[in-house]
DNA sequence: GGAATGCGGTTTCAGATTGCAACCATAACC
DNA sequence: GGTTATGGTTGCAATCTGAAACCGCATTCC
């Protein structure tokens, strides 16, 4: 997880995220959340990962913001895992996973299940990235700039390897 | 713990691009190319991990039909490393994760790269996920369902079930 | 009441993975 | 020939992973 990078300031809009979701378990679990998994054993039958790592990945989704642990609803003494607005925000990056899958991971004729519409019962559009004015993007149609407030450099947001030789063990969740 | 995994079958849907991506570098290298970058040297400096994870992330993508390694366009005796339609493909899924991170993890005073288009130098637009009648839908609007009567677990390849044993983690190499 | 069971974890520990550093190979330069 | 740059591979210590065992607490069963 914190594998890398606590330099937060030199990590990207890409980088950050990624270093928060920590490894894909993560982004599993937080798919099972959307499903409706809520305790502790939901999300292990369902993904089959050894406890430790549910734990852990709990943990750190929890403090990252990402999920919240809530005593359990029916009174029980255990407690209940739930989506927060930045989980749920997770949503489209699911999405666009999904349906990158669907176009590349699976065979024509292969069946697979399908993100609906739970009102007309009807597979979702395709996610599509468009400009202000309307026009749909592709990869070529964008470039990366960085904010009127930087030094220039423009094209690429490379990072200039901070001469850190060693700042990167990983600050484990806590 | 080998049961039918019930309707998170869906979980193919999402494992499957994240059982190829391999791990987080991976996404990273692949914005990366988005942003230009060919060559190996480029990628490590850019990314400033070590050599040899390089080389076997680049390795797992150029095996996995993302990414293809080409003999270098000057010439040298080196090879490039490109996108291929697969990879490109990731385009979403990376905005999707860009515009999350521009959510949850900046200040709202802190400056960031941005994706504009190229065309009018403006910030793309939000995604957004529709339905065909092009309402817009959150995470409770939709559901994930099987296409058809699908006659339970035969799919071969279907790999999320019991035994996610040692070997199934070796993603990384081959 | 008390044993058995289920749930929600933590601990243990061998083995897999990571990543720094050192090394190798080739090509271009001086 | 010697030096530098690029593109890796190899060695090795430290870290992480995950199956299984264990623990604490309620609820259910007898």
């Amino acid at each position: 997880m914190g594998k890398r990078v606590s330099h937060k300031d030199s990590l990207c809009g890409v980088a950050r995220p990624l270093d928060a979701i920590g490894d894909w378990w993560s982004l599993l679990i937080v798919r099972d959340a959307f499903d409706g998994s809520r305790r502790f054993g939901e999300f292990q039958r369902s993904l089959g990962l050894a406890k430790n790592i549910l734990s852990a990945r709990l943990r750190n989704l929890v403090a990252h913001g990402i999920m919240d642990a809530v005593p359990a609803a029916e009174g029980g003494p255990y407690q209940e895992y739930e989506l927060t607005e930045k989980g749920r925000g997770l949503f489209l990056v699911l999405a666009a996973l999904r349906q990158w899958g669907e176009d590349f991971f699976f065979e024509p004729d292969e069946s697979h299940v399908l993100l609906v519409d739970k009102k007309s019962a009807l597979p979702v559009r395709r996610l599509e990235l468009r400009a202000q004015d309307g026009r749909i993007l592709g990869p070529s149609d964008t470039v990366i700039r960085r904010p009127s407030n930087t030094p220039e450099v423009e094209t690429p947001n490379r990072q200039p390897p901070p001469a850190r030789r060693r700042a990167s063990k990983s600050r484990a969740q806590k």
